[in-house]
DNA sequence: TAAAACCTGTGAGCAACTCACAGGTCAATG
DNA sequence: CATTGACCTGTGAGTTGCTCACAGGTTTTA
Protein backbone atom coordinates (compact mmCIF):
# COMPACT_ATOMS: atom_id res chain seq x y z
CA UNK A 1 0.00 0.00 0.00
CA UNK A 2 1.11 3.39 -1.15
CA UNK A 3 -0.02 6.32 0.69
CA UNK A 4 -2.92 6.94 -1.38
CA UNK A 5 -4.09 3.89 -1.27
CA UNK A 6 -3.78 3.71 3.37
CA UNK A 7 -5.44 6.83 3.06
CA UNK A 8 -8.39 5.80 1.07
CA UNK A 9 -8.97 2.60 2.69
CA UNK A 10 -8.95 4.91 6.25
CA UNK A 11 -11.19 7.89 4.41
CA UNK A 12 -8.25 10.32 5.33
CA UNK A 13 -6.10 12.80 3.39
CA UNK A 14 -3.03 11.49 2.14
CA UNK A 15 -1.40 14.51 3.79
CA UNK A 16 -2.79 13.27 7.38
CA UNK A 17 -0.78 9.80 6.52
CA UNK A 18 2.33 11.59 5.88
CA UNK A 19 1.91 13.87 8.67
CA UNK A 20 1.20 10.86 11.11
CA UNK A 21 4.04 9.01 9.36
CA UNK A 22 5.98 12.43 10.22
CA UNK A 23 4.52 12.13 13.68
CA UNK A 24 5.52 8.71 14.20
CA UNK A 25 2.16 7.29 14.69
CA UNK A 26 3.07 5.45 11.42
CA UNK A 27 6.29 3.50 10.90
CA UNK A 28 5.54 2.33 6.87
CA UNK A 29 8.95 0.35 5.51
CA UNK A 30 10.40 1.75 1.80
CA UNK A 31 10.35 0.55 -1.14
CA UNK A 32 14.54 0.20 -2.03
CA UNK A 33 13.96 0.79 -5.69
CA UNK A 34 12.10 4.65 -5.15
CA UNK A 35 11.83 5.35 -2.05
CA UNK A 36 8.14 5.34 -1.84
CA UNK A 37 6.58 4.27 1.21
CA UNK A 38 5.06 0.94 2.12
CA UNK A 39 2.03 0.52 4.60
CA UNK A 40 0.92 -3.35 5.82
CA UNK A 41 -2.85 -3.90 7.52
CA UNK A 42 -0.94 -3.14 10.79
CA UNK A 43 -0.38 0.48 9.73
CA UNK A 44 -4.09 0.96 8.66
CA UNK A 45 -4.95 -0.72 11.82
CA UNK A 46 -2.84 1.74 13.59
CA UNK A 47 -4.13 3.99 11.00
CA UNK A 48 -7.65 3.54 11.92
CA UNK A 49 -7.35 3.20 15.27
CA UNK A 50 -5.63 6.78 15.53
CA UNK A 51 -8.72 8.28 13.84
CA UNK A 52 -11.03 6.59 15.90
CA UNK A 53 -9.21 8.25 19.09
CA UNK A 54 -8.87 11.37 17.61
CA UNK A 55 -12.86 11.87 17.46
CA UNK A 56 -12.86 10.48 20.77
CA UNK A 57 -10.79 13.79 21.46
CA UNK A 58 -7.31 12.02 22.60
CA UNK A 59 -4.47 14.09 21.41
CA UNK A 60 -1.73 12.60 18.96
CA UNK A 61 1.04 12.21 21.87
CA UNK A 62 -1.87 10.10 23.87
CA UNK A 63 -2.87 8.25 20.68
CA UNK A 64 1.07 7.22 19.72
CA UNK A 65 1.83 6.58 23.56
CA UNK A 66 -1.48 4.30 23.59
CA UNK A 67 0.13 3.20 20.33
CA UNK A 68 4.07 2.50 21.44
CA UNK A 69 2.44 0.20 24.31
CA UNK A 70 0.55 -1.83 22.22
CA UNK A 71 3.37 -2.18 20.04
CA UNK A 72 4.86 -4.53 22.39
CA UNK A 73 1.92 -5.99 24.25
CA UNK A 74 3.20 -8.44 26.80
CA UNK A 75 1.77 -6.13 29.59
CA UNK A 76 -1.67 -4.48 29.84
CA UNK A 77 -1.86 -0.77 29.99
CA UNK A 78 -3.48 1.09 32.75
CA UNK A 79 -2.64 4.57 31.08
CA UNK A 80 -4.85 3.69 28.44
CA UNK A 81 -7.41 3.87 31.15
CA UNK A 82 -6.75 6.24 32.72
CA UNK A 83 -6.11 9.05 29.90
CA UNK A 84 -10.03 7.62 28.76
CA UNK A 85 -10.81 8.62 32.34
CA UNK A 86 -9.03 12.10 32.11
CA UNK A 87 -10.63 12.56 28.93
CA UNK A 88 -14.04 11.35 30.02
CA UNK A 89 -14.08 13.76 32.52
CA UNK A 90 -12.61 16.92 29.91
CA UNK A 91 -15.79 15.73 28.29
CA UNK A 92 -18.16 16.58 31.08
CA UNK A 93 -16.71 19.55 32.04
CA UNK A 94 -16.58 21.28 28.38
CA UNK A 95 -20.25 20.08 27.96
CA UNK A 96 -21.80 22.07 31.26
CA UNK A 97 -19.38 25.12 30.07
CA UNK A 98 -21.24 24.91 27.17
CA UNK A 99 -24.59 24.22 28.36
CA UNK A 100 -23.83 27.47 30.69
CA UNK A 101 -23.08 29.32 27.71
CA UNK A 102 -26.39 28.12 26.02
CA UNK A 103 -28.34 29.54 28.81
CA UNK A 104 -26.76 32.60 28.92
CA UNK A 105 -27.08 33.85 25.25
CA UNK A 106 -30.58 32.30 24.88
CA UNK A 107 -31.90 33.82 27.93
CA UNK A 108 -30.05 37.59 26.55
CA UNK A 109 -32.35 36.47 23.35
CA UNK A 110 -35.68 35.91 24.86
CA UNK A 111 -34.82 39.28 26.97
CA UNK A 112 -34.15 41.01 24.42
CA UNK A 113 -37.49 39.72 21.95
CA UNK A 114 -39.53 40.88 25.27
CA UNK A 115 -38.22 44.57 24.95
CA UNK A 116 -40.63 47.21 23.82
CA UNK A 117 -38.73 47.00 19.83
CA UNK A 118 -39.52 43.03 19.78
CA UNK A 119 -36.16 41.27 17.79
CA UNK A 120 -33.34 43.16 18.72
CA UNK A 121 -31.03 44.92 16.36
CA UNK A 122 -27.15 44.85 16.57
CA UNK A 123 -26.81 48.18 18.92
CA UNK A 124 -28.77 46.20 21.40
CA UNK A 125 -27.16 43.20 21.26
CA UNK A 126 -23.28 45.27 21.26
CA UNK A 127 -24.54 46.97 24.27
CA UNK A 128 -25.75 43.50 25.70
CA UNK A 129 -22.66 42.51 25.53
CA UNK A 130 -20.75 45.14 26.65
CA UNK A 131 -22.42 44.38 30.12
CA UNK A 132 -22.54 40.40 29.57
CA UNK A 133 -22.20 39.13 33.36
CA UNK A 134 -19.28 36.66 32.94
CA UNK A 135 -18.63 35.54 36.12
CA UNK A 136 -18.94 31.86 34.85
CA UNK A 137 -15.11 32.22 33.16
CA UNK A 138 -13.60 29.59 34.35
CA UNK A 139 -11.00 30.02 31.70
CA UNK A 140 -9.67 33.29 32.91
CA UNK A 141 -7.77 31.81 36.01
CA UNK A 142 -6.31 28.89 33.77
CA UNK A 143 -5.07 31.02 31.35
CA UNK A 144 -3.69 33.97 33.16
CA UNK A 145 -3.36 32.17 36.52
CA UNK A 146 0.27 33.71 36.70
CA UNK A 147 -0.58 37.26 37.17
CA UNK A 148 0.10 39.22 40.41
CA UNK B 1 -2.73 53.75 30.01
CA UNK B 2 -0.10 51.89 29.35
CA UNK B 3 0.26 48.54 27.40
CA UNK B 4 0.12 46.88 31.22
CA UNK B 5 -2.51 49.37 32.96
CA UNK B 6 -4.82 48.42 30.34
CA UNK B 7 -3.94 44.96 30.71
CA UNK B 8 -4.48 45.00 34.34
CA UNK B 9 -7.72 47.22 33.94
CA UNK B 10 -9.27 44.17 31.84
CA UNK B 11 -7.73 41.39 33.68
CA UNK B 12 -5.75 39.84 30.45
CA UNK B 13 -2.16 39.26 29.68
CA UNK B 14 -0.02 42.39 28.20
CA UNK B 15 0.65 40.23 24.98
CA UNK B 16 -3.26 39.97 24.52
CA UNK B 17 -3.35 44.10 24.34
CA UNK B 18 -0.21 43.94 22.17
CA UNK B 19 -2.10 40.98 19.66
CA UNK B 20 -5.53 42.55 19.82
CA UNK B 21 -3.60 46.22 18.92
CA UNK B 22 -1.17 44.56 16.00
CA UNK B 23 -4.79 42.60 14.99
CA UNK B 24 -6.45 46.33 14.66
CA UNK B 25 -8.55 45.75 17.53
CA UNK B 26 -7.37 48.31 19.62
CA UNK B 27 -6.01 51.59 18.37
CA UNK B 28 -3.50 53.37 20.61
CA UNK B 29 -1.96 56.78 19.96
CA UNK B 30 1.59 56.98 20.66
CA UNK B 31 3.76 58.97 23.16
CA UNK B 32 5.83 61.15 20.98
CA UNK B 33 8.81 61.35 22.99
CA UNK B 34 9.21 57.36 23.57
CA UNK B 35 6.98 55.57 21.40
CA UNK B 36 5.23 54.03 23.91
CA UNK B 37 1.56 53.08 23.01
CA UNK B 38 -1.52 55.49 24.90
CA UNK B 39 -5.05 53.82 25.56
CA UNK B 40 -7.70 55.51 26.51
CA UNK B 41 -11.25 54.58 28.08
CA UNK B 42 -12.45 53.90 24.65
CA UNK B 43 -9.59 51.25 24.53
CA UNK B 44 -10.66 49.86 27.42
CA UNK B 45 -13.96 49.01 26.43
CA UNK B 46 -12.90 47.98 23.28
CA UNK B 47 -10.74 45.50 25.02
CA UNK B 48 -13.38 44.41 27.14
CA UNK B 49 -15.84 44.12 24.71
CA UNK B 50 -13.87 42.25 23.15
CA UNK B 51 -12.93 39.78 25.74
CA UNK B 52 -16.82 39.17 26.26
CA UNK B 53 -17.41 38.72 23.25
CA UNK B 54 -14.53 35.72 22.90
CA UNK B 55 -15.88 33.99 25.98
CA UNK B 56 -19.05 33.92 23.81
CA UNK B 57 -17.39 32.26 20.95
CA UNK B 58 -16.86 35.18 18.52
CA UNK B 59 -13.74 35.00 16.38
CA UNK B 60 -11.62 37.71 16.18
CA UNK B 61 -12.10 38.97 12.78
CA UNK B 62 -16.12 38.87 13.69
CA UNK B 63 -15.23 41.03 16.59
CA UNK B 64 -13.42 43.20 14.70
CA UNK B 65 -15.96 43.46 12.20
CA UNK B 66 -18.61 44.61 15.58
CA UNK B 67 -16.00 47.02 16.65
CA UNK B 68 -15.66 48.92 13.52
CA UNK B 69 -19.13 49.13 12.58
CA UNK B 70 -19.78 50.59 16.45
CA UNK B 71 -17.18 52.82 14.83
CA UNK B 72 -19.06 54.88 12.68
CA UNK B 73 -22.14 54.44 14.52
CA UNK B 74 -24.60 55.29 11.89
CA UNK B 75 -26.36 52.39 11.32
CA UNK B 76 -27.07 49.77 13.28
CA UNK B 77 -25.64 46.50 12.90
CA UNK B 78 -27.73 43.77 11.83
CA UNK B 79 -24.80 41.68 11.00
CA UNK B 80 -24.25 41.69 14.84
CA UNK B 81 -27.34 39.81 15.24
CA UNK B 82 -26.63 37.34 12.51
CA UNK B 83 -23.60 36.60 13.85
CA UNK B 84 -24.91 36.14 17.06
CA UNK B 85 -27.38 33.78 16.37
CA UNK B 86 -25.18 31.64 13.98
CA UNK B 87 -23.33 31.46 17.40
CA UNK B 88 -25.83 30.00 19.72
CA UNK B 89 -26.31 27.15 16.51
CA UNK B 90 -23.29 26.40 16.98
CA UNK B 91 -22.89 26.30 20.44
CA UNK B 92 -26.02 23.78 20.68
CA UNK B 93 -24.44 21.55 18.35
CA UNK B 94 -21.22 21.24 20.27
CA UNK B 95 -23.34 20.55 23.10
CA UNK B 96 -25.47 17.94 21.65
CA UNK B 97 -22.09 16.42 20.01
CA UNK B 98 -20.58 16.48 22.86
CA UNK B 99 -23.55 14.97 24.42
CA UNK B 100 -23.31 11.90 22.07
CA UNK B 101 -19.67 11.62 22.93
CA UNK B 102 -20.13 11.55 26.71
CA UNK B 103 -23.14 8.60 25.82
CA UNK B 104 -21.12 6.28 24.01
CA UNK B 105 -17.60 6.73 26.59
CA UNK B 106 -19.82 6.02 30.10
CA UNK B 107 -21.93 3.25 28.14
CA UNK B 108 -18.56 1.84 27.09
CA UNK B 109 -17.26 2.60 30.22
CA UNK B 110 -20.34 0.70 32.30
CA UNK B 111 -20.04 -2.38 29.84
CA UNK B 112 -16.43 -3.06 30.88
CA UNK B 113 -17.11 -2.50 34.54
CA UNK B 114 -19.90 -5.59 33.80
CA UNK B 115 -17.40 -7.28 31.93
CA UNK B 116 -16.07 -11.07 33.73
CA UNK B 117 -12.74 -8.64 35.14
CA UNK B 118 -14.61 -6.13 36.43
CA UNK B 119 -12.54 -2.41 35.53
CA UNK B 120 -11.14 -2.74 32.04
CA UNK B 121 -7.58 -2.32 31.60
CA UNK B 122 -5.90 -0.69 28.32
CA UNK B 123 -5.71 -3.88 26.20
CA UNK B 124 -9.76 -4.10 26.48
CA UNK B 125 -10.36 0.04 25.98
CA UNK B 126 -7.75 -0.51 22.74
CA UNK B 127 -9.67 -3.34 20.94
CA UNK B 128 -12.92 -1.28 22.05
CA UNK B 129 -11.63 1.57 20.43
CA UNK B 130 -10.61 -0.01 17.68
CA UNK B 131 -14.46 -0.97 17.07
CA UNK B 132 -16.07 2.18 18.10
CA UNK B 133 -18.45 3.22 16.42
CA UNK B 134 -17.97 6.74 14.43
CA UNK B 135 -20.69 7.36 13.07
CA UNK B 136 -22.01 10.05 14.47
CA UNK B 137 -19.54 12.82 13.88
CA UNK B 138 -20.11 13.47 10.13
CA UNK B 139 -23.66 14.72 9.58
CA UNK B 140 -24.92 18.00 10.39
CA UNK B 141 -28.43 18.29 8.86
CA UNK B 142 -30.09 16.08 11.46
CA UNK B 143 -29.14 19.16 14.16
CA UNK B 144 -32.89 20.50 15.47
CA UNK B 145 -33.70 21.28 18.92
CA UNK B 146 -32.16 19.19 21.71
CA UNK B 147 -32.56 18.90 25.20
CA UNK B 148 -30.39 17.84 28.11
C1' DT C 1 7.06 9.32 -25.70
C1' DA C 2 4.79 12.55 -23.33
C1' DA C 3 1.32 13.90 -20.21
C1' DA C 4 -1.06 12.85 -16.06
C1' DA C 5 -1.02 11.11 -11.65
C1' DC C 6 1.43 9.91 -7.95
C1' DC C 7 5.52 9.96 -4.93
C1' DT C 8 9.24 12.50 -1.95
C1' DG C 9 10.47 16.06 1.85
C1' DT C 10 9.98 20.46 3.52
C1' DG C 11 7.78 24.74 4.78
C1' DA C 12 3.94 27.65 5.47
C1' DG C 13 -0.83 28.68 7.00
C1' DC C 14 -4.93 28.35 10.07
C1' DA C 15 -6.71 30.56 15.55
C1' DA C 16 -5.75 32.95 19.36
C1' DC C 17 -2.88 33.65 21.88
C1' DT C 18 1.71 33.12 24.84
C1' DC C 19 6.42 33.45 25.45
C1' DA C 20 11.17 34.67 24.32
C1' DC C 21 14.52 37.89 22.80
C1' DA C 22 17.20 42.07 22.38
C1' DG C 23 17.39 46.54 22.99
C1' DG C 24 15.27 51.24 24.58
C1' DT C 25 13.00 53.99 28.58
C1' DC C 26 11.60 55.28 33.10
C1' DA C 27 11.03 55.55 38.35
C1' DA C 28 13.20 54.84 42.49
C1' DT C 29 16.95 53.80 45.35
C1' DG C 30 21.70 54.38 47.19
C1' DC D 1 24.11 60.61 39.42
C1' DA D 2 24.44 55.91 38.45
C1' DT D 3 22.45 51.61 38.80
C1' DT D 4 18.87 48.51 39.23
C1' DG D 5 14.54 46.57 38.03
C1' DA D 6 10.28 47.06 35.88
C1' DC D 7 8.36 48.35 32.00
C1' DC D 8 8.28 49.48 26.96
C1' DT D 9 9.23 48.41 21.77
C1' DG D 10 8.81 45.06 17.60
C1' DT D 11 9.44 40.71 15.86
C1' DG D 12 9.61 35.74 15.61
C1' DA D 13 8.58 31.30 17.23
C1' DG D 14 5.78 27.74 19.66
C1' DT D 15 1.26 25.66 20.54
C1' DT D 16 -2.48 21.59 17.92
C1' DG D 17 -3.80 18.87 14.06
C1' DC D 18 -3.97 18.99 10.24
C1' DT D 19 -4.10 20.93 5.06
C1' DC D 20 -2.06 22.94 1.20
C1' DA D 21 1.79 24.50 -1.73
C1' DC D 22 6.04 23.70 -3.88
C1' DA D 23 9.71 21.59 -6.56
C1' DG D 24 11.49 17.78 -8.22
C1' DG D 25 11.58 12.45 -8.99
C1' DT D 26 8.78 8.10 -10.56
C1' DT D 27 5.22 5.43 -12.44
C1' DT D 28 1.27 4.77 -15.17
C1' DT D 29 -1.45 5.56 -19.01
C1' DA D 30 -2.73 6.99 -23.56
Amino acid sequence: MKVKDIANAAAVNPDTVRFYTREGLLNPSRNPDNNYQQFDADDLRRLRFARKARQLGFSLPEIRAILDQAEDHHSPCPMVREVFEQRLAEVEREISELQALRKRMTSALTAWQHMPDGTPDGHTICRLIEHWDDTPTVNTSAVNGNKE
